[in-house]
DNA sequence: AATAGTTGGTTGCATATACAACCATCCCCA
DNA sequence: TGGGGATGGTTGTATATGCAACCAACTATT
C-alpha cells in the first residue's frame, strides 16, 4: 500500500462518497424490485415522521437534517403521492403540521423489513468489532468537521 | 448500546450518508472560503481529467463513476466556467475529447493542497489502524452490494 | 454495399439538495 | 398598542444526479 498513491486517494474521502452512492443505488433498486414506491429520501422522512406525527415542517427538517426548502419540496412531492399530508395549525396560521398517511405507513411497513433484511447482505463478512470501529470513525469525522467549521487551510 | 435501538439505527446505513453529506458541505465551504471556484463534483472530475487529457466523454464518465448524461451536463457547466473544453475528434465525428483548461489546472492546483491540509482536521484523532479498518469495511460493503446486485429481500 | 447492431452524446423529465430572498404571521417589549 | 425582530414556509435559481428515449455516426456481417 501507499506506493506512489496520492494522499487524497489513500484517505477515506473518496470511498465514503462512493459507498454512499452505491448504497443509495442499491436501496433504490431494492425498493423498486420489492414494489416499494419510495426513494431513499422519502423513506428517511417517513421514518422520522412515524415517530413524530403532527410535527412542524421546520422541526421535521431539523430531525431529518435537511434544509427547510428541501423539506418543503420533498413534502410536496410526497403529498402528491399520498404518502403524507399537511394540516394547517389552528393556533398558528403560519405553521403546517405534517402527518404520515395510511398509505405512507403501508409503504414504510414494507420498506423497513426489506431494508433490515438487506443489512445481512450489505454488512456480510464484517465483524461487529469492525462495524463498531467504522461507526466510531464516521462519527468522529463528523465531530471534527462540525467543531472546526471555520478553519481555513488557505493562508491569505 | 443497543438498548431498544432499531437495527437500522444501529447499522452503518444512516451514518455513512450523514458523514458524506457533512463532508460535502465542509468541502464546498472550504473551497469557497479559499476562493476556489469548484464544487466537489467538479473537483473530482478535474482530478480525473488531469490524468487523462483528451479522454472521450463516455470514458470520463466511467472513470468518474457517473452516468454519461450527468457527465455531459457537468461538462457543459464546467465549460461555461472555462474549467474544461471539448474538442471534436478528427477520426470519429460522434466523439468529444475532453481537456482540462489552464484555468481548470489552476483551480485544481489550489484545491488539492487545500484538501490535503483539511485531511489533518477531518481525520484527526483517528488512528491509522482505525482508518484502515474503516476503509476495508467501506470497500467490503461496496463489494457485497455489487456482487449480489439482484438479490431481493421480498419473497413474491 | 446494405442492413443491423453498437457506440457516443444530447434532451426530456424527475428527484434531491441548498442558498438567498421573500411574505406572512407571531411575539415581545417599550 | 405598535413596531421590530423572530419564526414558518414558499419561490427563484442553481448544482448534481439518473433513467428513458432519441439521433448521429461508426462497425461488422452477410
Amino acid at each position: 500500500m501507499s506506493k506512489n498513491m496520492h494522499p487524497l486517494d489513500e484517505s477515506l474521502l473518496p470511498w465514503i462518497g462512493k459507498t454512499t452512492k452505491a448504497l443509495d443505488h442499491f436501496i433504490t433498486e431494492m425498493f423498486a424490485s420489492c414494489g416499494i414506491q419510495l426513494t431513499k429520501a422519502q423513506f428517511i422522512l417517513l421514518r422520522v415522521l412515524a415517530k413524530h406525527e403532527g410535527i412542524k415542517q421546520n422541526d421535521l427538517a431539523s430531525f431529518a437534517s435537511r434544509e427547510k426548502t428541501t423539506l418543503a419540496r420533498l413534502l410536496t412531492t410526497m403529498e402528491k403521492k399520498n404518502l403524507v399530508y399537511r394540516k394547517g395549525s389552528d393556533t398558528d396560521k403560519r405553521t403546517n403540521l405534517v402527518f404520515i398517511s395510511p398509505q405512507g405507513k403501508e409503504e414504510l411497513d414494507k420498506a423497513i423489513p426489506a431494508l433490515v433484511e438487506s443489512l445481512q447482505l450489505i454488512q456480510s463478512g464484517i465483524t461487529k468489532k469492525e462495524l463498531s470501529i467504522t461507526l466510531g470513525v464516521l462519527q468522529r469525522i463528523r465531530k471534527n468537521i462540525n467543531a472546526d467549521e471555520f478553519s481555513n487551510p488557505c493562508k491569505h
